[in-house]
DNA sequence: TTCACCAGGTAACCAATGGTAACCGCAGAG
DNA sequence: CTCTGCGGTTACCATTGGTTACCTGGTGAA
């Protein structure tokens, strides 16, 4: 359907999990949580999410505070420091998604399993 | 890193986030587990997920069925029936996912509308 | 006979995602 | 005077994901 598709208005699920299910958001967001209420600098969430580059550090938190998930603060210090921290709406949605964590933790191994197994 | 990465063996957060997380998934699940524990089969499925075609679909199950999370069943009939259910493990997934679900139909509003304000 | 249905498979294409590398200005350390 | 760290941005590429379109093969209906 390339046309208007005035369809899947619906489900608000895959819109969410367009946005959060992006590789490096769950991430950025359990780093923010575990640091909540306080805030963590665009360097030192680098250095916890193993792996990531500068840009796609940039370009995740930009739409997680486009998304209204997360807030910046700039400090107008000499080398101009950000802040970041998750907001209340990010923070409610630390909740469902510590369950989808803690189901990950537990179940994964299955998953390799099954999907090792042929 | 094109190269074997041994990285990002952590977090299987993001890995249950990229099985789940593709477009279709979450859409194909949650039709899965509105029937639970009955099945429904391909057409069935393709109806009920407006604007699926056939290919993703197939591949979209092939994958939920790769992944231990549902069981395919041939039905040897005229014209061959295939039916599709959630494994056990899919319907654990199903708990926290609910939630998460139910987060998004509470909360996306609010996310559409930081989204519009800038 | 021709059509549509069933459950897919295949091929080709296109847009979006993700990644690499380089660059920016400014500061303090050496 | 050069190097590093800060918080990005930009340009460029490769890979992936998703899409349309067409194929199969057997069946019952028109």
């Amino acid at each position: 359907m390339t046309r208007g598709d005035l369809f899947s208005p619906a489900c608000p699920t895959r819109r969410l999990l367009d946005r959060i299910g992006s590789k490096w958001t769950s991430m950025a967001v359990k780093v923010l949580a575990e640091a909540a209420p306080g805030e963590v600098r665009f360097a030192d969430l680098r250095r916890r999410i193993p792996g990531i580059s500068q840009k796609m550090l940039s370009v995740t938190l930009q739409s997680l505070v486009h998304d209204g998930l997360v807030a910046r603060r700039v400090e107008p210090a000499v080398p101009v420091r950000v802040h970041y921290r998750l907001t209340e709406l990010g923070l409610s949605l630390e909740v469902p998604l510590a369950a989808l964590r803690e189901w990950a933790e537990a179940h994964m191994a299955e998953i390799d399993e099954a999907s090792a197994g042929r």
